[in-house]
RNA sequence: UGGGGUGUCGCCAAGUUGGUAAGGCAACGGGUUUUGAUCCCGUCAUUGCGCAGGUUCGAGUCCUGCCACCCCAGCCA
């Protein structure tokens, strides 16, 4: 996992991590945490966030603690944590220690009474709106609660009889006394422990008052000794509040929490809310629909943990709004199965071939390349047959010289194998080609005709011996490069052709592919097994990525 | 009209104490090629680093003033 490629690029995080290794800050240790609330699954964004939190932690030899933020047990399961354990795992990461935000309930409970003896924390009685009302707006102060000044005596009172479970959700809550008049509305006297009276995945019914994000964040990641707290800059405006809980609370750790961008990528979504609505609603197969940016959907569109682990490093780490290109991440796929996949044929849109001056029932056994550049990788067998499936977009009645695939009348190699010639086109009742009647040039194995070009090499799978497959094809779940800044409700952005199912053939080898195999169909694109739908008996592939296309570029350009 | 951030090539992004704009992706040329893939070569910010001033022999880097965009008013995280 810990190769250069794995490094990042100079980024101000590691400039602020080295600085406080020279200066014996934290003894030179570094200690990081990655802290998701188990309330879905992870995606792209978090990928960028492992990265690099664990990657920093390893690059200076310190280490990354997982803990689960789990302070809302209404929105929270171990499902989720399941699956989120599983991804990180698969990404390449190893923790440290697995941790819960509520293993310290017992500790935030005893520290929120020091909170409340130090005259620091108070009980609101106030309604839910109340308290919004209270709160002011962006522009003005807000206004002190009339249970602000409770006696300590009375807010450890009544705190205690909000965990003894005295009272209903809502009823009181207990908050920080910090200003209310703060130009920063979190410093608004945020409230700490709510009243749920609901089970939790972790402590079950041990506890009827739950604490909040701000206040356990902090506090956790000093228990922990973190040394760097590195979170999205959504909690920037959180840091004041976070060291104030650590100050006042005079905790001998005191971790230093440090912002960065979150990632947008082209033509998807990345707020789990989005993300739950388009699973709940069935618009996808689930969280690990390939078309998601889930990790578990990458997994299952055919995604390397490197390769993810690659896009993160190129990506950046900055402050600044960044809108990833999705070429990037495709660039980055195809980069590592190039060298990686070995190749085999595969055909989407099957049309037949018969080549009717080659033996009925004759096969010719051919050897080829696993791959064209890496020798290690081998060679397999396959069988030339009579009867062979090519792709209808191979093949036209006419067409200029540009096209260099089979046309009517003229030649074109199948590759590996002969070169054969068009000679007629045999159709449906409905009209469309079901079958191109062929010859073939025996004298042409190996080695080109004399005195005549051909015009290029196309992929074919035996009819005799190919396997039919069931191959998906995937393209963005939306129709603009940024939904989440369109106006327009989500369900009017998706892409309806997301998903392409071809019923084509596959040659015989991919027979025994298994689920962590990458293949590269020549000419067509990168695939793998899809994990949940293939079977022995029928299989199912997914297409990771295709291939550069430059004809089609060509092709979009008039060329032909 | 409050607070917190960010603005370097179409996208991402480097740019330590000012010294004369990395790299990747994309794009565009060309070469090799039994994958229109891969690979290789070349082009791609030249008074330019959001804008306007200023300091300086010299500023993306310092100062001043603007502008644009993002985040914050959950008993969510």
């Amino acid at each position: 996992m810990s190769s250069t490629t794995d490094k990042y690029p100079s980024n101000f995080i590691r400039t602020i991590i080295e600085k406080d290794i020279a200066e014996g800050k934290n003894g030179g240790a570094v200690l990081t945490r990655f802290p998701p609330e188990p309330n879905g699954y992870l995606h792209i964004g978090h990928a960028k966030a492992i990265c690099l939190s664990f990657g920093m932690a390893e690059e200076f030899g310190g280490a990354t603690n997982l803990r689960f933020d789990d302070t809302n047990p209404l929105k929270e399961s171990v499902e989720f944590i399941n699956a989120i354990k599983r991804d990180i795992e698969w990404l390449g990461f190893q923790w440290k220690e697995e941790r819960y935000a509520s293993d310290y309930f017992p500790q935030l409970y005893e520290f929120a009474e020091q909170l409340i003896r130090e005259g620091k924390a108070y009980v609101d009685s106030l309604s839910a709106e109340d308290i919004r009302e209270y709160r002011g707006t962006l522009t003005e102060p807000g206004k002190d609660s009339p249970y602000r000044d409770r006696s300590v005596d009375e807010n450890l009172d009544l705190f205690r009889r909000m965990k003894a479970g005295e009272f209903a959700d809502g009823e009181h809550i207990l908050r920080l006394k910090i200003d209310m008049a703060s130009p920063n509305i979190n410093m608004r006297d945020p409230a700490i422990y709510r009243i749920r009276h609901v089970e939790h995945h972790q402590t079950g019914n041990e506890w009827c008052i739950y604490p909040m994000y701000d206040y356990t964040h902090c506090v956790s990641d000093s228990l922990e000794g973190i040394t760097h707290s590195l979170c999205d800059l959504s909690f920037e405006d959180h840091r004041p509040l976070y060291d104030w809980v650590l100050d006042e609370l005079a905790m001998n750790c005191h971790p230093q929490q440090i912002e960065f961008s979150r990632l947008n990528l082209q033509y998807t979504v990345m707020s789990k809310r989005k993300l739950r609505q388009l699973v709940e609603e069935g618009m996808v197969d689930g969280w690990d629909d390939p078309r998601l940016p889930t990790i578990s959907g990458l997994r299952r569109r055919g995604y390397t943990p490197a390769a993810i682990r690659d896009f993160c490093r190129r990506i950046g780490v900055t402050k600044s709004d960044n809108n990833v290109e999705l070429a990037l991440l495709q660039s980055v796929i195809r980069e590592h199965l190039e060298d990686s996949a070995p190749r085999v044929f595969g055909v989407l849109n099957p049309v037949k071939l018969v080549i009717e001056n080659f033996p009925e029932g004759e096969k010719v056994a051919l050897t080829v390349a696993n791959h064209p550049k890496d020798e290690s990788m081998g060679t397999r067998e396959l069988n030339f047959t009579r009867e062979v499936f090519i792709d209808r977009d191979d093949f036209r009645e006419e067409a200029n010289r540009k096209y260099k695939r089979l046309v009517l009348g003229d030649e074109v190699r199948l590759r590996y194998g002969f070169v054969i010639k068009a000679e007629e086109v045999i159709r449906d009742d409905s009209g469309e080609i079901a079958e191109i009647r062929c010859s073939y040039d025996p004298d042409t194995l190996g080695k080109n005709p004399e005195g005549r070009k051909v015009r290029g090499v196309i992929h074919w799978v035996s009819a005799e011996e190919g396997l039919p497959a069931e191959i998906r094809v995937y393209e963005p779940l939306f129709t603009v490069d940024f939904p989440d800044a369109d106006d327009r409700d989500y369900h009017e952005l998706i892409n309806s052709e997301s998903l392409t199912v071809h019923q084509g053939f596959v040659e015989p080898s991919l027979q025994k592919a298994g689920l962590d195999d990458r293949f590269q169909f020549e000419r067509e694109g990168y695939f793998c097994i899809d994990s949940k739908d293939s079977t022995e008996g029928s299989l199912v592939f997914n297409r990771v990525v295709g291939l550069r296309d430059t004809w089609a570029k060509i092709e979009k350009a008039g060329g032909a």
